[in-house]
DNA sequence: AATAACTGTTTACTGACATAACAAAATAGA
DNA sequence: TCTATTTTGTTATGTCAGTAAACAGTTATT
């Protein structure tokens, strides 16, 4: 006797609601994540700021930090991570002796290449049964939120 | 000297990562649902529990746990607290002595209510820009989503 | 010169989970 | 029937992502 839940029998006012839905969808990509980068994969918050600062190179920890969305204190352990796998450092900025600039490494900038690739693939995976429409579609009403 | 940052130089890949942008789409919203609740609103999932045990009265726990996609010991904490909040009750299952049905109360019901409609206000204002059809085609893909 | 603001950092805290172990109770298998 | 397995709710413990407050050093403002 199982399986007699969570299935058929409709639910209750929870599914109608964008933003109980977004939480449900959320939580299976970000499950999905760690199993698709593997053993010594990132976590999303540090594949994140890794491409930032592949992206932004020489980025400040304060613009990276708004960039991300989180406090600059939660970003001192992202970039510990980093500095410590040799994939980035932080640099002194001549002009200004407060700041560290963030520049990847050759290595890290390596390691992002492959990481990127593994999460397309992922993702290609996990929407396989979504056509490319329904893709962008998903991804404009995404960003479309963001900037509420 | 500010808004250099996050604003304008266009984004790194993580733009095009639909996982990225779910993951930061679902931090606006849930970071605006207490607010809308006001003080002693719930939480997310304490809204979802309360919610479920309206919609199916008598669930039992370990079923209810199963609706909401969590483990059976994190939602202990939960219940605990409908309970002391007077809005939820555990009885005794005669069928099953291990078994605890959870059976809102009157007043759970109607703080639920009062909690629904301030949640869709909620919505209703933070999709004011989208058009019912850009709500639906959301619900339906994030809907698509969750059964992967 | 004095005050305010900013940078990176540490520490302490929270919320939302998971995992493992457990006793009590129910079920299945012999 | 007796035993072994499974299930239910629960506790204890840990993790992970993030915030908030305070701090020293540095820069900007007035």
């Amino acid at each position: 006797m199982q399986d007699l839940d969570a299935n058929e029998p409709e639910g209750s006012d929870l599914e109608c609601l964008i933003g109980y839905n977004l939480k449900r969808a959320y939580l299976v990509v970000q499950s999905d994540f760690r199993d698709a980068l593997g053993e010594d994969g990132f976590s999303t918050r540090v594949f994140a700021a890794l491409s930032l600062a592949v992206t932004f190179p020489q980025i400040t920890q304060t613009a990276l930090a708004a960039k991300m969305g989180i406090e600059r204190s939660g970003l001192v352990a992202i970039v510990d991570e980093l500095e410590r796998k040799g994939l980035l450092t932080r640099m002194a900025v001549p002009t200004d002796r407060r700041a560290q600039a963030l520049v990847p490494t050759p290595r890290g900038r390596e390691a992002y290449a492959v990481a990127l690739q593994k999460v397309r693939a992922h993702e290609e995976l996990l929407f396989s049964t979504f056509t490319p429409d329904e893709r962008a579609t998903l991804l404009s009403l995404l960003r479309k939120m963001r900037n509420r």
